[in-house]
RNA sequence: GGCCCGUUCGUCUAGGGGUUAGGACAUCUCCCUUUCACGGAGGAAACGCGGGUUCGAUUCCCGCACGGGCUACCA
């Protein structure tokens, strides 16, 4: 049966949208892309008390930031199976539910948290686990036990019920992940799982059953952490006779901790100082932040493509892929079996190669941006120790594009310009205090003192006179040029690590580069 | 505990019955550069263990170990 390809991302709005989710957004989008198919988002909202105030506008946000859009779904147009939001969709379940009942393959169950806790404490004291299944089930109360007449009471005097799948007693169920293969599972291992709660919402199992049918979906991406309840929905599809037109299915590797066990939560993020969300996030309860991939400066580029290749891996050697070559190359049988363990600093090194794609003038117009932003926040002070042409030189795109050009090496990220480039924008007062103490001296100071006359006279302040001056000084006062090139670094920005030392004069000016010779002429001993 | 899934350099991974086990990040050395970085060259670095099957297993099978997931009226 030849069905369009549609496939769909799921996740809850309990928080912030996960890194490990947006992969599998990432992989359901390009798997679409590649068929030709659909990719559809749909909030699974059914679980009222974990619902959190804003996270769905989150997922929205982070799905467009990272260039993953959905053509149908919450928050990206409604398509022909409208509403995506499975709480507007809660009338449609009971009427399944109820089939669900009717033809025997699921039953009333009356039994209360409490009665259901104490059986579970007797168990446990006795040794064993409790579960709801073929056998214990007998001895509670539901429909399965209750006599016709009891049922219809507890239904009609409205007490709290839930509905449970009947699970046969002993039956081989198979399901054949496209990743790993055929898993087979004994219904022996699986409990009468709640279908349908006592607050009138499904589970995730029928509603995620349900929908997938509705909407056509024909091949369900999702995490590993759904494997073991796989079965399970095998078992729904065949109750719902809706078994020939069941969707294919492909469970991915989880995301695991950088250091030690388990899969990557937010707390590794803390204590490891990098971002597990794409975008900030704060806390509507507690008003905790958590920090994102594009507040710390990430190209949504790079922190896609990192993704993509956790877990994934082209048929040759490219690491660094473009939309439309993830689309092209992408399959989900090349997807890894084994978790993977997230490493945050191959991200740098991803988003420098983004960098690096960018143009002086892209990336000038960004550090202005981020200048500004910069002082807004504090993390550059504007006081009297800038000179007056401060705010001149941080809005002078040809400036900064020069800065831009001459340290663009050095960075990582955008937002660390700034730190390379400062001395561009506010001239030093502080000389790096070891350096000067092992190369100061009297000789160098007759040096600077002697070149600063010298560029004084100079008509055309130009890279190649810069350099050709320094250097004839230094001849003609008996040193190897490159003995006072650092020291001259150290004059003009402070520091004895930089640019391109010429082209850094150049760029100061002439003017700029006398004032700042003389200052330090001054100061220094 | 039970069930399910997994296991190639520190990390992401390629590969697959006979290979010098390949690439990338990180790391180290050298070159470039009288700085840092970039770039270039090179190095160190892996098939969890035990049994089979086979002329030959890292590759196939079994067991063990280890890791991960699930085990809710959460998804």
């Amino acid at each position: 049966m030849d069905r369009k390809p549609r496939v769909r991302f799921a996740p809850s709005p309990t928080g912030p949208l996960h890194m490990g989710g947006v992969r599998t957004a990432l992989y359901n989008y390009l798997f679409a892309k590649k068929m030709g198919g659909d990719f559809i988002l749909r909030i699974e909202d059914t679980d009222q008390n974990r619902f959190v105030e804003g996270s769905e506008q989150y997922i929205i946000n982070s799905l467009k930031w990272s260039g993953i859009t959905p053509n149908e779904g919450v928050g990206f147009g409604d398509g022909p199976y409208a509403p995506y939001r499975q709480s507007e969709r809660k009338l449609i379940y009971r009427k399944y539910a109820e089939q669900l009942v009717k033809e025997g393959h699921a039953y009333y169950a009356f039994d209360t948290p409490e009665e259901l806790e104490e059986v579970r404490l007797g168990m446990e004291a006795d040794k064993s686990t409790f579960s709801y299944n073929s056998i214990t089930r007998n001895n509670l109360k539901n429909s399965l036990t209750l006599s016709v007449e009891e049922v219809k009471k507890h239904l009609d005097s409205g007490n709290a019920y839930v509905i449970r799948i009947k699970v046969p007693a002993n039956e081989e169920l198979r399901v054949n992940d496209i990743i790993r293969g055929w898993v087979v599972v004994n219904t022996i291992e699986m409990d009468d799982k709640v279908l349908f709660k006592s607050d009138g919402m499904p589970t995730y199992h029928l509603a995620n059953v349900v929908d997938d049918y509705l909407m056509k979906i024909t091949h369900v991406i999702r995490g590993e952490e759904w494997l073991p309840s796989a079965p399970l929905h095998v078992l729904l599809y065949r109750f719902l006779g809706w078994e020939n037109v069941m969707p294919a299915f492909a469970h991915l590797p989880l995301l695991l901790k950088p250091d030690g066990n388990g899969k990557l939560s937010k707390r590794d993020g803390d204590r490891l100082g990098f971002p597990v969300f794409p975008l900030n996030w704060k806390d509507p309860q507690t008003g905790e932040l958590s920090s994102g991939y594009r507040e710390k400066g990430y190209f949504p580029e790079a922190f896609i493509n990192v993704l993509l290749l956790l877990g994934w891996h082209p048929e040759g050697n490219q690491e660094l892929f473009t939309m439309d070559e993830m689309i092209e190359a992408f399959s989900l049988d090349r997807v890894n079996k084994a978790g993977a363990k997230f490493d945050p600093e191959k991200t740098k090194w991803f988003n420098q190669q983004y960098l690096k794609k960018h143009s002086d003038d892209d990336l000038a117009k960004i550090v202005m941006k981020d200048i500004q932003n910069k002082l807004k926040t504090g993390e550059i002070i504007f006081d009297e120790s800038c000179p007056s042409n401060f705010e001149s030189l941080i809005s002078n795109l040809d400036y900064v594009k020069e800065a831009v050009r001459i340290t663009r090496e050095k960075v990582h990220f955008t937002n660390e310009f700034w730190s390379v480039c400062h001395f561009f924008f506010i001239p030093t007062d502080t000389y790096e205090a070891a350096f000067i103490a092992k190369k100061w001296s009297d000789k160098a100071k007759e040096f600077f003192g002697t070149l600063k006359q010298n560029y004084l006279n100079l008509k055309i302040f130009d890279l190649a006179s810069i350099e050709n001056i320094f250097k004839e000084i230094a001849i003609a006062s008996g040193v190897k040029p490159g003995e006072y090139m650092q020291l001259f670094r150290v004059l003009l920005i402070g520091v004895s690590m930089g640019p391109a030392l010429f082209d850094t004069a150049a760029l100061l000016g002439k003017d700029e580069v006398i004032r700042r010779i003389e200052r330090a002429l001054k100061k220094l001993p």
